[in-house]
DNA sequence: CTGTTAGCGCCTTCAT
DNA sequence: ATGAAGGCGCTAACAG
């Protein structure tokens, strides 16, 4: 088992400074004679040299590393989102160490906490509530933050995120166009005041109001993921019941074909339904699913290019809020024909 | 913007050595009085001190961090692994680096330099060919890695996998049960003679032949993901049809399942149908897919502890495999009478 | 062009 | 019980 090669054994055999090697490394190659250097390359060769990235960061002060942290992984949002910024990152030459904080304020702390510690140069958040001070103290510092998604009450600075109120204009437009007249909408837990939540709901109140119709409160649900059966039983044992949903997430249309199923209620005949955000079977699901879909790649794509830009520039911006356009995916789920594919 | 605080702050501020703060750091309480030790505690919260790990990487020469590579992180079964590695992981105090190969060499090759430059202490993979002597190097030098899903050939290494011919020898025997006779196997590309898709092929052909069962070569089927409506058109087009499909894993299911969908192919009715690895959607399709489920959970906590005891102990041990069970979930798409969801 | 020097922040004998 | 000193591997002035 050989010993790991460092900066001097390549001087050595070389026959040349440590700086010269360390020259060489960083492609300084203005300072040194054309023999020298090919000498060098042959050393690096011969001995598998790798330098030591540890050692650099410490130098340097600068890992080449950021760090991401989402609220909840299971969320395909999160995890295009993260394939986006990868990208960016690996051609950039950085790399990215992903977090899931679970939705739990507590675990979103201490990762920020580790990944200071391992001094990555930037981060990336999907927050959840409840971090207020410690992201304020980093602005404050001028560290490098971008957050994705969600807006954090009481901060003002980067954040991408979609333009949610569009989205549900987009579903409750598409829903009155089809004939759809009591439009429920249906999400996960409102407790934390959720960005995006609490915009798509008041997207979907702002439309039926412009198109002259009464919200009813009792169409508009915010629960828990455990307690979605309940809570949908509550909405179909109304008397007056809705004749089309709008799922807020991917992780509440599980829940919501879940109890369809169980209950052999036929999407599109019996009710129609929209979703937010594209999911893998959205296409194949009997009927297809109507979807409103975010531009996940480029949201991702421009978290990422805006927080490796503050940390190349470090200077200060005003913060900015960069909106995306939600696009809309019309196939069978809001139909009333109901299950024909054409 | 405060600069960051180091341990010569503390020292400075609880007027102690540097050396007196490092032995605090690393809760080797013994060293010192009851009062130094609540001085530079008050210390270290007032200049919210944190130490810097980078540094304490270089000395220690561990990160207390390890590297993921997966093969294709579009996989379900990649990110439920990774879920079950980070659980171990965190509890250990150590941290996950994860990377996606994307099913090229190349890149599986880069993502090793990257990780063992950033000294990562270990590696967990779920290899693609044609790194062989990479690996074999990193084992002489006695380098901590385990690999996960798949074999390398001519690699004795440890390994936790599925016991991948019992996967399709319970596939097979259910579908026969079902009074199903003509059953296809299709998967992914073979070309690399990927581990789990050519023992699931073995135990397909060996079950169909411990019951009697001639094995007919155009049944079985593997294509590269954007040739499936040709291959699929290919194995419909046969004189003699297959009147169930074995479902390689999640990828080939969707594709599978975008065929079916525009052809307008019956599942359950006119092809049964199994599958190879849990889906989200699986129980709410109609009909609900029988699948072969892996135990992700466990084989994510099992090659994290190994690799991590691995890490611990740095003994050479004789290398060993690791074979998972796979269960059978029965649900409607092997049922001849079809949709009905009872 | 090349080498010398002085750290980066922390840990670890070894003295005291 | 505490401190001094050396060094992990690399970089970056600054000399030469």
């Amino acid at each position: 088992m050989s010993r790991k090669m460092t900066i001097a054994d390549v001087a050595e055999k070389a026959e040349v400074s440590k700086s010269t090697v360390s020259q060489f490394l960083n492609e300084r190659f203005e300072y040194m004679g054309e023999e020298t250097r090919t000498r060098v390359q042959n050393a690096i060769s011969e001995l598998e040299y790798q330098p030591n990235v540890v050692a650099r960061s410490l130098k340097k002060k600068s890992t080449s590393t950021i760090g991401v942290i989402v609220a909840n992984i299971l969320h395909a949002y999160s995890t295009q989102v993260i394939r986006a910024i990868e990208n960016v990152c690996n051609e950039k030459g950085f790399s990215t160490i992903i977090c899931n904080a679970d939705d739990n304020p507590e675990k979103e702390k201490k990762y920020i906490e580790t990944l200071l510690a391992k001094q990555v140069d930037g981060l990336i958040v999907v927050p959840i509530s409840g971090n207020l001070e410690t992201y304020d103290k980093l602005l404050k510092q001028n560290y490098p933050i971008v957050f994705l998604d969600r807006l954090v009450d009481g901060l003002n600075t980067d954040t991408v995120l979609l333009d949610n109120e569009r989205a549900s204009e987009l579903a409750v437009s598409h829903l009155l166009k089809n004939g759809y007249e009591d439009i429920a909408i249906v999400t996960t837990s409102l407790v934390d005041n959720v960005t995006p939540r609490i915009e798509r709901i008041n997207g979907y109140k702002r439309t039926l109001e412009a198109n002259g119709i009464t919200v009813r409160p009792e169409f508009i649900r915010g629960m828990e993921l455990n307690s979605f059966s309940q809570g949908l039983d509550a909405l179909f044992s109304l008397d007056k019941k809705p004749d089309a949903i709008i799922s807020g997430n991917d992780l509440t249309l599980m829940e919501i074909l879940k109890y369809t199923f169980k209950n052999d209620i036929k999407i599109g005949k019996d009710i129609g339904l929209i979703t937010i955000d594209e999911v893998s079977f959205g296409p194949i699901h009997s009927p297809p699913l109507t979807t409103i879909a975010q531009p996940t790649f480029e949201m991702g794509t421009e978290v990422a290019t805006i927080l490796l830009k503050k940390i190349k520039d470090k200077e200060i911006k005003d913060p900015v809020i960069h909106r995306h356009e939600p696009s809309i995916i019309i196939r069978n789920s809001t139909k009333k024909e109901g299950v024909s594919s054409e």
